[in-house]
Order: C-alpha cells, then sequence, then structure tokens
DNA sequence: CCGCATCCTTTAGGATACTG
DNA sequence: CAGTATCCTAAAGGATGCGG
C-alpha cells in the first residue's frame, strides 16, 4: 500500500506526504476516526474499531501499521490469551489531533451549509 | 466528481467533507498546490499551471471549480481575445493556507527521516 | 488561452473467508 | 481476539484531442 512515505515539496519545504502533495496522511479514510478513538487514552483493536463507521480489519490495520510506522501510534501487544492489543496516541499523535480540531473548526466557521 | 460535499460526524462535530471523513478537501492531490500558487496573490490558469508539478488542464480546472464552490478561491474570466481567466485566494482560502502551513510545521517538526 | 469531452489507468478502500 | 489472504469495485486522476 502506501508504505514509505514520499518526499514532496510545497512551498520550497520538503514535507513527508502521503499522496505526495498534502503533508502527512491525514486526507485518507480513517486516520482522523483513529485520531478520534483514541484521544482519550488507550484502546483495544476491537474497541477502536467499535467507536467508529464500519470499517473492515484489514483496512483498520493498514491505518493503524502506517500510523505506527509515522510515529502517531505505538502498538502493545500482551502474551495472552485470547490476544490483547492496544494503541495509543503518542504525543506527536496528540498534536496531530489538535491539528485536525483547528481544521473542523475552520470547516465550521467557513464552509456554508449547501 | 466529487461535487456537492458531505456531511459528516467526527466525534460529534458535524463538519463538511472531501472524502467523508475529513473536514474539507485539502487530502486532495491538487487543492494544496493551488493555495501555495495563489498565496502572493491573483494568477492566471497558466500561470497557476506553470508554478506547480505536471497537472493535466482538466484535473486542474476540476480541483478549481471545486475550490470556487466550497467559497476558498474566486474566478475572474475577462471577456477579451485570447481569453484571460484570474483566480484568487478567498480570505477564506488565505485561512486555511494558514492550516497548510501548520501541517507543514507538524510534519517538519515530528516525522523522522526515512 | 482556457478550457471541455472522451477514454483509460491506478489504487484506496471494501467484501468475504480464514488462521494463531 | 486480532488480525491475514484474496479478490473485487469505485473513483480519483491521467492522456489525448477538439473547440470558442
Amino acid at each position: 500500500m502506501r508504505g514509505s512515505g514520499f518526499r514532496n515539496d510545497i512551498g520550497g519545504e520538503q514535507v513527508k506526504c502521503a499522496h505526495d502533495e498534502l503533508p502527512y496522511r491525514i486526507g485518507d479514510k480513517w486516520t482522523a476516526h483513529v485520531l478520534r478513538g483514541l484521544q482519550d487514552g488507550r484502546r483495544r483493536f476491537t474497541e477502536l474499531r467499535a467507536g467508529m463507521p464500519v470499517v473492515t480489519p484489514k483496512v483498520l490495520t493498514e491505518t493503524l501499521r502506517a500510523m505506527e510506522r509515522d510515529g502517531t501510534v505505538t502498538r502493545t501487544e500482551y502474551d495472552e490469551n485470547p490476544p490483547r492489543v492496544e494503541y495509543e496516541l503518542t504525543e506527536q499523535g496528540h498534536k496531530l489531533l489538535g491539528l485536525l480540531d483547528l481544521c473542523c473548526e475552520w470547516a465550521r466557521e467557513n464552509l456554508v451549509e449547501t
């Protein structure tokens, strides 16, 4: 899938990108939901999934793996049976969540109702 | 294409979205480039296009039309021959550009070099 | 010059089924 | 429970050519 992340240059600044042109992958379909789902603390895979619109485990896993690579979430695996895995936002993840809030605020204030 | 914009609900907040989950369409491939290209003032279609990576006129037009509908750019058509059209950021567009800057800043500070 | 029409490719994301 | 493995669909985006 998107994997390693690309290099790009918007306005002369080198940034790491999701789909080439936008800094980071907030633009994809599920990252924002993960940020929201983890804003109040660590959650298990199933908890997280239950707290958002219907998404297949495959896609949610891909999203989480990408966010882990990018350093916005951590993944903790417990050696139990049945298995247990918990995800948590990193400091950077929380900062990104703050940006998401700003975007939502902008949208509310500036986009007219259709 | 994407057209009218969708309603969505992230963290209990209603926002207008591009691809359903993210407030607004910054997440697409060309909006960020348009914001950068117009940050210093009005530009003609060809000027704008020349100042960014290779994009077909069709796709750039679609992007501009969408941004126009959303109120982030204005389109001014002059009755000349050959035709001349100029695009300019609105107040809202400039605010959005500010958010883009924050995202770039976040990316630079928080994403490790691969 | 500023597009629009048409056709085509790529890929994010979804459906379904199955394991350690 | 927490995922993989396969296959498939939809839609964003690209290539090319024409027109006012």
